[in-house]
DNA sequence: ATTATCTATAGATCTATAGATAATGC
DNA sequence: ATTATCTATAGATCTATAGATAATGC
């Protein structure tokens, strides 16, 4: 028996190394979207990476904190998208930004590991300690919108209508669970494509536009992927 | 002092009479969709509605039981109407159909004091004890996209657009925030239009089915206070 | 006499902090 | 020497049940 002071560690420790941060980001995901947020415990996240409940306060300051962290993740890379798209040249038309916007807005939420969309109809998620995600949430949304009354003002459709692409992109959410194949690939062009039917345009000209925004998107993730390098 | 045994109670009691189970309904459906249903605890509802916690259990077995009986609200009424759509003397076309399920579907949702659809997203509300609102959700689902299909066969649209419609709707949810005024009153048909659009149906068409639809609804809002004297 | 409500409480949580110790890096 | 992890725990919850009492109805 040792006479040394304080409590022995029952345990072996296990250090999480560089990826830390993201481990514990993974385990949330999944536990938030299965079980809700305020249905997961610090205790159920630190079990799913194999460290004791109090360690996860070495990575973050508070569990809110984690939410804000998974939530800011499901709108940068669109808002970054934006610059890109007004920067392009020639000067996209309203209908192929729009369209460009839509697909790569629900293939994000479409393709991640956890449908994280669930978490924007969490009230506990309404707290104001969010509201920065909140803010890049309305900006995105309002950019949606402008782009819709661009939409309509040419083809004559209603105003009311130019708020619905960024709903019908949102509610890619619901569509989580259609089981794997072809035809959930195709579920972010299939949605963009209803978008602007639904504002007014027609099929001849989507045609066109979807090949356009194709092109576009392609060239973004190369230059994406050559900046780092 | 007396001398009687047990513990005299601290408090005026409150009864709460006959509509009491619709009370604690309305309590409890604010605070689910404000704090979420893992955030709310019974004992928040029961000072919502004055009575102290144990006393719910005099109305509803379980916390889960009071969120079944909210679900089950928000899909029955809906349910309901679609034999009447179907018994309806002349054949309805699928167009028809598709408008009238939509506006009366979308209003339901839209015009109850509490947007109650985002219980929809709660992960707490996907287990095992829900399962008979689940599936009344899913055959909802299901009736939409067997109409789409039918209205996609007329139109040449490919089949993918045919479960948009049930997802447009619920998409409601997300609008819940718009400011009052007509704008708002009217969500619901531009939403119902905007969804034979996505499916391909053209404006003259559009408009003729807007005005069938709208006849067909208050012709079952008169049957349905007629059936009720 | 019957029923709705109350008080009290069991037993299980939950988040976050304090301070000791094991692992790492120089 | 520094940092990440641990043990222990404070203090606040939470759901549901047991059994006493107040309110109602006959």
């Amino acid at each position: 028996m040792g006479t040394r002071s304080g409590q022995p560690k029952a345990v072996v420790q296990r250090r999480l190394g560089a990826g830390a941060r993201e481990l514990i980001l993974d385990a949330a995901a999944e536990l938030f979207t299965v079980l809700g947020y305020a249905g997961t415990s610090t205790r159920a996240i630190a079990d799913a990476v194999g460290i004791r409940q109090p360690s996860l306060y070495n990575y973050f300051k508070t569990k809110e904190d984690i939410a804000c962290a998974l939530l800011n993740e499901t709108v940068t890379p669109t808002l970054d998208l934006i610059p890109y798209l007004l920067g392009s040249t020639p000067a996209l038309a309203p209908a192929g930004h729009l369209h460009a916007l839509a697909v790569f807005d629900g293939s994000r939420l479409l393709n991640r590991r956890w449908n994280l969309g669930t978490l924007y109809l969490q009230p506990e998620l309404r707290r104001p300690g969010l509201s920065p995600f909140w803010d890049g949430h309305d900006r995105l949304r309002w950019h949606y919108f402008h782009l819709g009354q661009s939409v309509v003002a040419d083809t004559g459709i209603g105003q009311p209508a130019a708020e619905l692409p960024f709903r019908m992109v949102e509610s890619l959410v619901f569509m989580w669970d259609t089981e794997p194949g072809s035809h959930r690939d195709d579920l972010p062009t299939h949605v963009a494509d209803a978008c602007l039917r639904a504002l007014g345009v027609g099929a001849p000209r989507i045609e066109q536009v979807r090949d356009e925004s194709r092109a576009l998107l392609e060239r973004y993730a190369e230059s994406r992927s050559a900046s780092r390098r």
